[in-house]
DNA sequence: CTTGACTCCGTACCCCACTACAGGGTTTAT
DNA sequence: ATAAACCCTGTAGTGGGGTACGGAGTCAAG
């Protein structure tokens, strides 16, 4: 009986999230990817889950947190007993954060098409208040 | 009668923006912000203006725009006439981008919510599916 | 009219987040 | 059993976005 698999390989891993081989190691150094078990030959063998957890930090990363930021957010998956209430505060704080994001921009979005609107002609006039309305802003 | 000054010298618009003075030049030198008017001696006098594009550019930043991305949002402003049609069809495609990132915040948003409502006890059962809430994502 | 703060320019350097070797061992498909 | 493909480690290099510095000229308050 040849055993199923149910583990990755660095190479399968880094294709699945999309991002490259060598990222997964700087990661694991960053603290951000967890030590993986290795077989005898020393090869990391990942969990599954791995791949979720790298298409989160991708994710998060083109919304403008940086790493130290989303190693912060996946800690609060662990901190389980001890700290609950020091969780609930870190919680709390980065939802205001992420409320400051929205907010930003659903403004921009909205200069966005305000400018769309406006300039709906397709030439001529010449004159159209394009992105006056993308504003002092926050 | 002496003129009002009406112009930022560089050290003036950086202090009111919030910016390093050296970053100024290093954002003229990418085209981010346009060349001021100079004295006689050379030195720079910027626009009152100048200070909310800058905050502008400092926004946008946060939320995971890169400078390139900045610069084509602010050139939409200049394009009037010729290829209107053109400034529609990048900002449609902006404000896609930008619901994307809206959409994606709310998620997580939603599961530091889950978070901090879930483990609202201060102790003890140390049980509580954290952040399983943050999921696959996007 | 001096002196301290400000500005100029060019160049060099820094941090973050990768990305690319080099040199060597391991799997796996044929 | 062998070659292509993969993985290991360590170290070095890259690109984006600034930041610092040196040497020299300018401004403005006393």
């Amino acid at each position: 009986m040849t055993q199923k698999p149910t583990g990755l390989s660095a190479g399968k891993l880094a294709k699945a999230a999309d991002v490259n081989v060598e990222t997964l190691r700087y990661y694991e150094k960053r603290g951000l990817l967890p030590e993986p078990p290795r077989k005898e030959s020393g090869y990391r063998v990942y969990p599954e889950s791995a791949v979720d957890r790298l298409k989160f930090i991708k994710g998060a990363q083109v919304l403008g947190f940086t790493l130290d930021e989303i190693q912060d957010l996946l800690d609060m998956r662990i901190d389980t007993h001890a700290n609950r209430a020091d969780v609930r505060q870190r919680a709390t704080e980065k939802i205001a954060d992420i409320q400051g994001k929205i907010a930003s921009l659903e403004q921009m979005k909205q200069a966005l098409e305000h400018l769309v609107h406006q300039c709906h002609g397709d030439g001529s006039t010449a004159e159209c208040p394009i992105l006056e309305a993308i504003p002092t802003f926050r």
